[in-house]
DNA sequence: GTAATATAAAACCGATTGGTCCTAAAATCA
DNA sequence: TGATTTTAGGACCAATCGGTTTTATATTAC
């Protein structure tokens, strides 16, 4: 079990991946740009990350199980469910003035690429979406109880909606829209949910 | 002005590869995969369409007049502007249900492959972007005149608002989500509307 | 029929793609 | 130190990319 020490971090390597992807997609990116960016030779690539289409799956998982994970101890730290909901939409905001960080989901990214094409990456994604779905139905069933939100609605309803214009919103910022845009659509989505019947 | 006519119709071909970018993207295009199925041979190709990158443009460019041109006259027709806003997010449900339809929105497919990558395709989606935003402006004001929405919000807000979440039923619809589900986010989004504040 | 013209098919092009392999250097363990 | 192991660099690969050119055929106007 000797042998000589890889020279480069190989945590650091993934996210350098995960960023080059997130931003610029799977076929945008080539392999040159992908070694290049992380660090590491070509040889080296293979023998740690597989393949560039494994690389991608993984990057994928990674950042998807980030976000629910992220999403669930928001959820459970926030003052109240309503205001987890509202942390989150406002969140676009900043991304939107940031321009390193204006490259919309990853996932919908992904949706967008490879919808119907790549059947491991859909299994992935639908995964995610499914994941995400649950704490925002979580969050809006616990808002309803909390008094915050009607009881009339459908929870699983209002959490397709709201992952709706959630989707929509990064789209949006990846279009270049402006954070005061974005937080005054974030604040309509808002009170859309305290106002619905 | 003599010589032998073209073999293909030009508008069909111009149609088939509008389907083609609109489904798969610029990149996952390959130039084999565009002449075969516009019927026609590279050579042919070259002298009609120029390029790849070309016919790209121009199929951007044609979709985007069209989407205007058809909400413009959707909102003229409709029995009520708030009526054509029910129409435009009814719709989707519609193409949710037709596997040949659910490619999402060309516009915003192409935003998310080629935002900040490449200044002529953003160009031109910014100018459909902004067209778009003109028409669902008019009918929300129309609709608060007509009093079916409040007078409090601002139309423009409220544009931005209704186009961020069709960005996002697009792009669901893309991911594989049902119609019905895609029917009950619309109607959220309609009755957020006219008990908007 | 002939000249002119514009077509279509296919050969061809350099560049780039993702991926493999060979070689030498570097670090560990004994 | 020497044997072993695993790295990194770069030559190398076939396939595909978008695009050009050549050649031959079909059609028109005269």
């Amino acid at each position: 079990m000797a042998g000589r020490p890889r020279k480069f971090d190989i945590d650091t390597a993934y996210n350098a991946a995960l960023q080059l992807f997130w931003a610029q997609g799977y076929e945008a990116t080539s392999l040159d740009q992908l070694v290049s960016t992380m660090g590491l030779s070509k040889s080296s690539f293979y023998q740690t990350f597989e393949s560039k289409h494994s690389l991608f799956q993984n990057c994928l998982l990674h950042y998807g199980e980030l976000l629910v994970t992220d999403a669930t101890k928001g959820l459970m730290e926030a003052s109240s469910p309503l205001e987890f909901i509202h942390n989150v939409l406002i969140q676009n905001a900043k991304e939107a003035q940031n321009p390193d960080a204006k490259k919309g989901c990853f996932i919908m990214n992904t949706v967008v690429e490879f919808a119907q094409r790549d059947p491991k990456i859909s299994k992935i994604v639908t995964a995610h979406l499914t994941a995400m779905k649950k704490v925002f139905t979580q969050a809006i069933s616990s808002a309803q109880a909390h008094g915050d939100i009607s009881k009339d609605a459908s929870p699983i309803e209002l959490a397709d909606y709201l992952i709706t214009t959630i989707i929509g919103l990064k789209t949006q910022i990846k279009s270049g829209a402006s954070g005061s845009k974005i937080k005054k659509i974030a604040n309509i989505t808002i009170s859309s949910l305290k106002s619905i019947a």
